[in-house]
DNA sequence: CTCTCCCATCAACAAATATTGATTACTTAG
DNA sequence: CTAAGTAATCAATATTTGTTGATGGGAGAG
């Protein structure tokens, strides 16, 4: 499998929600620490459920996680989602290094 | 940035590529060496449009090429693209790693 | 309790993607 | 030349995603 150690499944969803340039424009806010949605909404001049929406996505691929403080909700990455999608990358590796041409066709 | 080396678009377009259960599979397909449609067709039981329009996606994002041999077009896997996809992924992780705990939100 | 702040969720709509079947282009065989 | 094989492309449709503005819920503040 390409995807050997992580599930065909989760693979897909990892990639869809790398797949957004809003999405890698949170992740790479999220490189600054944990932060709360009205400071991602601020910095990134986009409306808050439009944020909401997509760090879901982010959220359900595994790749960040929320924390309530008070009335706030703090987003983080999540190293361990890094990990696996590292892991997916370097099965697709392996696997792409291993393709020899082999004419056998029809 | 999250994407450093690599543009941002195209890391959109890589990770869309690959965001895909039938394109994953081509791509698995592919490990086994540089294939034609038919034989792509044959063993993905899928109709021929249909793949031509996924492995369009994926020639596109550059993740592999095709090549014209008689009446055959074999597809085959671009190691390079992989190599970038890695990047890619490389500073994701990078990213990751720099990203602590910070609160000072709101 | 009431008011406000922060955020998720929802409904309606818009836009992008994917599927299907038909057509077209190109190549070889005869 | 014609006929048949291989695969891209197209048009129509279906499906999935994304956006917007409104609503509602949880958590202090007063």
């Amino acid at each position: 499998m390409v995807t050997s150690s992580v599930p065909l499944k989760k693979s897909v969803r990892l990639f869809h929600a790398l797949s957004d340039e809003t999405r890698l424009a949170l992740l790479e806010r999220l490189t600054e620490g944990e932060q709360c949605v009205c400071e991602l909404t601020d910095a990134m001049k986009s409306a808050q459920s439009r944020l909401s929406f997509h760090l879901k996505v982010l959220k359900d691929a595994g790749l960040i996680r929320d924390r309530r403080e008070g009335r706030w909700i703090y987003y983080s990455i999540v190293p361990d989602a890094i990990e696996e999608l590292e892991t997916v990358v370097d099965t697709l590796k392996q696997v792409a290094k291993s393709a020899v041409s082999a004419d056998r066709c029809c």
